[in-house]
DNA sequence: CCCTGAGAAATTTTT
DNA sequence: TTTCTCAGGG
């Protein structure tokens, strides 16, 4: 960044969008009032047209802190604040020096809910200092409800915390009933409806008592707040622009919210593609944009963006032709202008295995062709996938960076180590305790919960902790956990209390796990983030509401320079682009997932979510197709591989903009194996010898 | 009464 | 790979 003064560029900066993309920035500008869809095809420069709406709207007047900017993820809101912020900038010629406008209130759906409640819970009877509850925080409260309920000890199975959570959420995403989610998502579930009523009821009498929100408790004591009528005007009052980006993967609680901000849809944009809609499971509710326009008194003004600007027309027409077949959709065909002759390809291999190798050999095959590996990525449908390939890549030292799937933050040991502060944090936190408390040798459910009824009954919860009298077996583990947790209380320092709970624990860790190593280095890493908050209270908050996508991501700029490439799950691959796309296990079973073929919708979404992964590349693709496919889920009979076919998503009208080849390995490839078919692995079986002893 | 360990079972995708 | 339950030893 030069300092140096250059005249600021006269350029308009709305100069390169094309006609479609400047009726959707300058909707309005000619007093036209109706609400705004804008129907945004893939690459169609989404992220663009909204950055500059926002940037014409401010500068036309539009104060930026009356801006609400409802996104999908943090990251994209940090984006399209960013390049509005530049947009900005140049409309304006203001020099590099000044700070462009800061959209205060850009952020998802539940960041922002969090934010308004606290600012309104005295009004509506929440306690100001609630705590967010993540996923996994609501698991564990789930399963201790669930468990003193006694629906664990019942003869047949009780579904488990997490198929629990995921029937709460969806009941309370949907706005529907037990009985209607069950029959809709959870089939096998469907005997237990009275007991899952009832298990509801107490888990949120549970975190009320504790002063605590789950995500979804975001968005419905939001919506709450948007239905009494004297709250309602003055929240929506605060705003004077709502625009609202994958409006495809809303639900209907979140078109409620916006039904409520913008009554008349005066002031509202939406933005998405229906034709992406891919979050069916959470509860994301297609019709929300097919009946947009229909919601208001004056219907909404409808554009459509067609023109993509990301990939060749060859990968566009075999997009096309497989979202065609889809039965309900805003019709529109993306067009581009970047020609090819290289048809996306279909590849046959004849495994797992051969698949894993097949996608690295790719890697450097395009590498070769001066693709660098950030510009290329292996998507896949579910996260377990991609094993094979990450040993593949691994093994022959290329870089890698995954997204979804198991996140840091869900790993045991950074889930304990967050407990202790959050317990120091909020002594109150029964659910934090309950954990911690386990963790010293010798204690165990029945005396955490005594620990915690005489936490919860006295006033100074701390000063009980420190007092309590645990068994004679415990007690010696137990008091050096007193001494750090005094520490914690008494003289926050920060991150350093991160480094003590580390002391503390890591002993622990050695004991309980065999690759503990591994887990140090999580650690270690967590208090790296640490020092980017600046306090124990916003660094746990914002962790909850904004984690770390991958595990790079938190490590952030010092990697900058290196390049990985990127594997990811189709669903947080969404929003991006590379030059080369591998998509893994293209057959029945997978994509379409055999757990998504029950009715019509859902195989619909997931043709929705090839689509999404096709799109994403920008010069080549490949679909990847194992026809023997290994079933290693201890069903019945242990392991055992089934053949599989080529998706049903690629009929034979789709197939026909596809090149077909079987994989052929390049001469030599198989150097690297070892003679007599020992399969080609490399296992430390020494340092597993030497550990033994070692534990 | 409580803790630990063995063995069986298990639906994907995420703010 | 993780979660859940049950049985055995303290």
């Amino acid at each position: 960044m030069s300092a140096v003064a250059t005249p600021p560029p006269v350029a308009d900066p709305f100069e390169s969008l094309n006609d479609e993309q400047r009726a959707a920035v300058c909707h309005g500008a000619d007093g036209d009032t109706r609400a705004l869809l804008v129907i945004a095809g893939a690459g169609s420069g989404k992220t663009m047209t909204l950055a500059a709406r926002v940037a014409h709207l401010i500068q036309r007047g539009a104060d930026p802190t009356r801006l609400l900017l409802l996104t999908f993820s943090r990251r994209a809101a940090g984006e399209m604040t960013q390049r509005a912020g530049r947009i900005v900038h140049q409309a304006l010629g203001l020099p590099a020096t000044t700070r462009p406008p800061a959209l205060p209130w850009a952020g998802t759906f539940h960041a922002i809910g969090a934010r308004l409640l606290r600012d309104y819970a005295d009004a509506i009877a929440l306690p100001t200092d609630f705590t967010v509850l993540d996923r996994a925080d609501a698991e564990d409260l789930m399963a201790i409800v669930r468990q003193a309920q006694g629906l664990a000890a019942t003869k047949l199975r009780f579904p488990q915390k997490g198929t629990c959570v995921a029937i709460y959420s969806r009941v309370v995403n949907s706005q529907g009933t037990v009985a209607g989610v069950l029959r809709d998502a959870f089939p096998w579930c469907l005997g237990w409806e009275t007991e899952l009523q009832q298990l509801f009821a107490t888990y949120a009498q549970a975190k009320a008592q504790q002063h605590s929100l789950d995500f979804d408790d975001l968005l419905l004591y939001w919506q709450a707040l948007m239905e009494a009528p004297e709250l309602a005007s003055h929240v929506a009052g605060r705003f004077d622009h709502v625009l609202v980006d994958e409006y495809q993967d809303t639900n209907r609680l979140q078109a409620a919210i916006l039904h409520g901000l913008q009554p008349d849809g005066r002031g509202l944009t939406v933005v998405g593609d229906d034709a992406q809609s891919i979050y069916a499971f959470r509860a994301a509710e297609v019709r929300n944009i097919l009946d947009f326009p229909q919601q208001f008194a004056q219907p909404a003004r409808v554009i459509a963006l067609e023109r993509n600007y990301r990939s060749t027309q060859p990968i566009l027409e075999a997009s096309n032709a497989v979202i065609a077949e889809a039965p309900e959709r805003f019709a529109k065909t993306l067009w581009s202008d970047r020609s090819s002759s290289a048809r996306p390809r279909i590849v046959t291999v004849p495994d797992e295995a051969a698949q894993a190798r097949q996608v690295a050999d790719r890697v450097l095959a395009w590498r070769e062709e001066g693709i660098r590996l950030k510009q290329q990525a292996v998507l896949f449908r579910t996260a377990h996938h991609s094993a094979a390939v990450e040993l593949e890549l691994t093994r022959r030292r290329i870089p890698f960076v995954k997204f979804g799937g198991l996140k840091f933050l869900e790993s045991t040991h950074v889930k304990d180590v967050l407990a202790i502060l959050r317990w120091a944090e909020n002594p109150r936190s029964r659910l934090a305790g309950f954990r911690v408390a386990q963790l010293v040798p010798g204690i165990g459910p029945a005396n955490a919960r005594r620990l915690l009824d005489a936490m919860e009954a006295s006033p100074t919860p701390a000063a009980t902790l420190a007092a309590h009298a645990m068994p004679a077996a415990a007690s010696e583990d137990w008091s050096a956990f007193v001494a750090l947790y005094d520490r914690l209380r008494a003289s926050p320092g920060w991150p350093a209390d991160l480094e003590a709970v580390n002391a503390w624990y890591v002993p622990l860790l050695q004991r309980l796990h065999e690759d503990a190593p591994a887990r140090q280095a999580d650690l270690a890493q967590l208090t790296q983030i640490a020092g980017g908050y600046a306090n124990r209270e916003r660094f746990l908050t914002e962790l909850t509401l904004d984690p770390p996508a991958a595990s790079s991501d938190e490590a952030g700029p010092p990697h900058l320079d290196e390049d990985y490439m990127i594997l990811s799950t189709i669903h947080s691959a969404k929003g991006q682009e590379w030059g080369a796309v591998q998509i893994l296990n293209v057959v029945d079973g997978c994509i379409p997932s055999e757990m998504s073929t029950g009715d019509a919708k859902q195989i619909a979404e997931e043709r929705r979510l090839l689509y999404v992964g096709m799109t994403r590349a920008k010069q080549h693709l490949e679909l990847l197709v194992p026809q023997r496919f290994f079933v290693t889920e201890q069903a019945r009979l242990g392991d055992r591989h089934v053949y599989a076919s080529l998706s049903r998503f690629i009929t034979d009208k789709a197939g026909a903009f596809f090149e077909r080849v079987a994989a052929q390995r390049a001469p030599g490839a198989d150097a690297a194996a070892g003679p007599d078919g020992v399969p080609n692995v490399r296992i430390d079986l020494a340092a597993r010898v030497r550990d033994r002893w070692t534990r």
